[in-house]
RNA sequence: GGGCGGUUAGCUCAGCUGGGAGAGCGCCUGCCUUACAAGCAGGAGGUCGCAAGUUCGAGCCUUGCACCGCCCACCA
């Protein structure tokens, strides 16, 4: 063993073997009790990136400690075929070569795909292998799998009968880059500058005008009414009457709407259905007709008559200097608003009117709204409970259809007659007239929408398989809080739905690392730190404990510093090891606490036992470190090593047999968090035939708590002796320690200071007791702690020989 | 517009139901160099964002304010 412990080659080695041997597989017929959780499937085009290296680390944790625990523990893995992002990089690539999608044609486009995820894809795996995350490789699925595209035609299919789906003409999300519709989800709004102009609308009886404002001038060609709060007593008069809309030269109603603010602009507001969200729902109700004038490529379309084919640009500038010329802009100011842009390509969103499938999603989402509210379903942190529910609580419907070519093709057939087919595989005839002219919808399901099944389309839904009957429903989800509701809380709804109960009981949103600026790591402002880097650099231990340790809150910078510290700590725990496996001789481990600091270690051992437990359950995995790291540098290594140093290198059998077997549980305590140098170990320990991964976690023992008096004794003469210069008295068992410890004086130890220092304490201390509302309001055990610490001090003091 | 989180040492962050301000890194000093290309021991460094309130006692609770970040949202 060399003194510093090189992980390059030794964690290799290990992730091998944990594969080969089969420590990862979980297995139907095992009747142990189950641990699953599903790896968020990351795109198939996707490398491992901060995100998936934290967020692999925590789940690798619990699946780890679950399976020392003996749980039958299933870590499924797969990938996910990211319907718009393939696409958009797939037409990046042919437009590369000069080709559009109509060059190459459907078919062909989706071979393309296919051929690219072959050469390029897959690359996840590999990496999170090489951080040693010991997921079932072998049950990999993937999104497009045969299997899974089953599922996914059943999951229609099944809402489609239960009426839950619905083809409709609405006002939609509309994305030119992508040229796709995208969901309410996927798109971000943005604070943008735009110009606002105000314009006035002459009423048709010729009676003078009103006046509207808008960032959008173009639209105007597509308004169908002017729109004002039905008590706005300015427009009282003009309700019912019409104006003309200019330019267009169109006669449109003057109507009332509450949804319309009288205080913004001048409280008329031109309706456009066609175009605008607001004014699509008011024109509904309204009975209005919802024109367009904008196109799917953003262009002016046909219906703006002289100004067809302009783009929007274009035909602001015309519109707006017309109407100075019609003396009929009032003014234009500029105007910060907030705007939807498209989540995936950046691009603004336009909103269109257009014929979808959609699901109803109130219905579905009522079950999922009762898990989450009567603790079925659990989130750390807490607050993404209510987060999650006023989503649930204000849904709307969900747009799942996409003009794509890559994804699931949308499992409906239309005949001649109009009628539509839904059924999971192509049908030969109309279900309704028989016609065999049947055309197949064009478009793909939202992504999304099969990533909702994936905690049981994984395992093998809809069919009862022995895999489903063992592993559904899992336990714990750990993803980032951006797609809580794009997958979380579909995957709840859908689980209810389909499976009768929710895929997990807790949901862990991991924290967002972000750059040392502050804000996310930017590839383009080269703030993005590579974890595979990390990893090839330190170690796929240090790169997780790093990752965990400094991952404690929702968001926080990355710091290397962390990532040093894990391999502080796995170099430590190497060299602790080295000391004791060199000096052990050929004891074989045993518990044979004879001594006050063997009975200390393995009480300290305990304890840390404990406190593991509870951070690992609640999620709090860089508590976890912090109390690792403790236990290994000041309670292992610094004082029970010390101590016990001199009796092993005298041959003290009971020192020796002790030592290997709390350096045993000090291994266990430690693999989930640092696997691969704490298995290397492991297998140096005598006759070590057994895996470290599938070894026993530590069962509560309290047996060697009582009675630490002696350590704490020698910790605090240490203490006074380092600051001061002077040695308490102590006894015998106590000297020894202090001696084996070798307890150096600090540096400048100053009797003297140290002395004021704890008179200072005791006047505080006594202060505390002397006063009655103290001792009369305090709670017993803060007062008995305070008189604790006085003693203390006193004690103290006494040795310093005043 | 609504909601949530943050503001603690030079840096990154802990601080559980209110009871002596902490860790790691960095810096300074000493010791050791027969586990640790390092380690050990000690030290300096903080009006816990600002203000008011509740309390015997506030980093923690209440209110207001300031700044930072995130999410949701039909401000034309």
């Amino acid at each position: 063993m060399e003194p510093l412990y090189k992980p390059q080659g030794v964690e290799e080695r290990w992730q091998r073997s944990w594969e080969d041997e089969g420590l990862y597989n979980a297995e139907a017929a095992d009747s142990r009790e189950t641990f699953v959780i599903c790896l968020p499937p990351p795109n198939v085009t996707d490398r491992l990136h901060m995100g998936h290296a934290l967020n692999a680390s925590a789940q690798d944790v619990l699946i780890r400690w679950h399976r020392m625990r003996d749980f039958n523990t299933l870590w499924q893995p797969g990938y996910d075929h990211a319907g718009i992002a393939l696409q958009a990089v797939m037409t990046k690539r042919l437009a590369a070569e000069g080709k559009t999608l109509q060059d190459v044609g459907r078919e062909h486009f989706v071979e393309l795909c296919w051929d690219f995820i072959r050469d390029y894809g897959g690359q996840i795996m590999g990496q999170l292998r090489s951080l040693g995350a010991s997921l079932d490789y072998r049950r990999h699925r993937f999104t497009m799998d045969d299997d899974y595209a089953r599922a996914v035609m059943r999951f229609f299919v099944h809402l489609a009968d239960k009426g839950y789906l619905f083809r409709g003409t609405r006002i939609v999300n509309w994305c030119t880059g992508c040229a796709s519709t995208v969901s309410d989800l996927e798109v971000n709004h943005v604070d943008v500058d735009d110009t606002l102009t105000w314009i006035r609308y002459p009423l048709a009886d010729g009676e003078g005008h009103v006046t509207i404002a808008t960032v959008r001038p173009p639209t105007m060609l597509a308004d169908v009414a002017v729109a004002v709060h039905p008590d706005d007593e300015r427009y009282k008069d003009l309700v019912g009457k019409e104006a003309i809309v200019p330019v267009a030269e169109r006669r449109v109603p003057i109507i009332a709407d509450e949804r319309v603010d009288p205080e913004f602009g001048t409280g008329a507001v031109k309706i456009t259905p066609g175009h605008d969200p607001m004014d699509w729902e008011i024109g509904r109700d309204h009975g209005l007709s919802e024109p367009m004038v904008i196109g799917l490529d953003g262009r002016m379309t046909e219906e703006a008559g002289e100004f067809a084919g302009l783009t929007q640009a274009e035909a602001d500038e015309q519109i707006v200097a017309r109407l100075k010329e019609l003396g009929l802009v009032e003014k234009r100011e500029s105007f910060h608003h907030s705007v939807g842009h498209c989540d995936r390509s950046g691009d603004r969103i336009e909103p269109l009117v257009l014929l979808q499938w959609w699901v109803e999603m109130e219905d579905l989402a009522k079950p999922a709204v009762v898990a989450l509210r009567e603790g079925g379903v659990r989130s750390k942190p807490e607050q993404q409970t209510k987060v999650m529910l006023s989503y649930l609580e204000n849904i709307r419907p969900w747009c799942i259809s996409r003009q794509l070519w890559w994804g699931h093709r949308i499992p409906v057939w239309y005949c001649p007659e109009g009628h539509t087919t839904i059924v999971e595989s192509a049908p030969s005839a109309c279900a309704q007239c028989g016609s065999k002219e049947l055309r197949q919808d064009d478009d793909v399901l939202d992504t999304w929408f099969s990533s909702a099944l994936w905690p049981f389309a994984t395992l093998g839904w809809p069919d009862e398989t022995p895999d489903l009957v063992t592993f559904y429903p899992g336990d714990v989800c750990s993803t980032g809080r951006d797609i809580n509701f794009l997958w979380v809380s579909r995957m709840i709804w859908a689980g209810i739905e389909l499976m009768g109960e929710a895929p997990f009981h807790d949901v862990n949103y991991h924290a967002m690392i972000l750059a040392a600026d502050g804000r996310r790591m930017s590839k383009s402002l080269g703030t993005g730190i590579d974890p595979t880097e990390l990893i090839a650099e330190h170690g796929a231990d240090a790169t997780r404990y790093g990752l965990l340790k400094m991952a404690s809150t929702q968001d926080v910078r990355f710091s290397a510093g962390a990532i040093e510290e894990g391999r502080k700590l796995g170099n430590k725990l190497w060299n602790v090891s080295r000391l004791l496996l060199a000096n052990v001789g050929d004891a074989q481990p045993d518990l044979r606490p004879r001594d006050v600091e063997e009975r200390w270690i393995l009480a300290r051992l305990d304890a840390a036992r404990a406190e593991l437990e509870r951070s690992i359950a609640e999620f709090e995995f860089s508590a976890a470190t912090s109390t690792l790291y403790h236990l290994t540098f000041d309670d292992f290594c610094d004082w029970y090593a010390e101590a016990i140093k001199p009796r092993l290198y005298d041959g003290d059998e009971d020192a020796r047999a002790t030592a290997l077997a709390a350096l045993e549980r000090l291994l266990k305590l430690l693999h989930p968090v640092l696997p691969h140098v704490t298995e290397e170990i492991w297998s140096n320990l005598p006759d070590r035939e057994t895996r470290l991964i599938v070894a026993p976690w530590p069962e509560p023992d309290a047996s060697f708590a009582a009675d630490l008096g002696a350590l704490d004794r020698v910790q605090e003469a240490a203490t006074v002796f380092a600051r001061s210069g002077v040695r308490m008295e102590l006894d015998p068992d106590e000297i020894r320690i202090f001696e084996a410890k070798r307890v150096q004086p600090g540096v400048g130890g100053d009797a003297q200071a140290e002395i004021e220092r704890l008179r200072k304490e005791i006047a505080r201390a006594e202060g505390m007791l002397a006063n009655e509302r103290f001792t009369s309001k305090a709670p017993q055990d803060v007062i008995e702690a305070e008189r604790e610490k006085l003693e203390r001090y006193r004690r103290e003091l006494d040795a310093l020989g005043n």
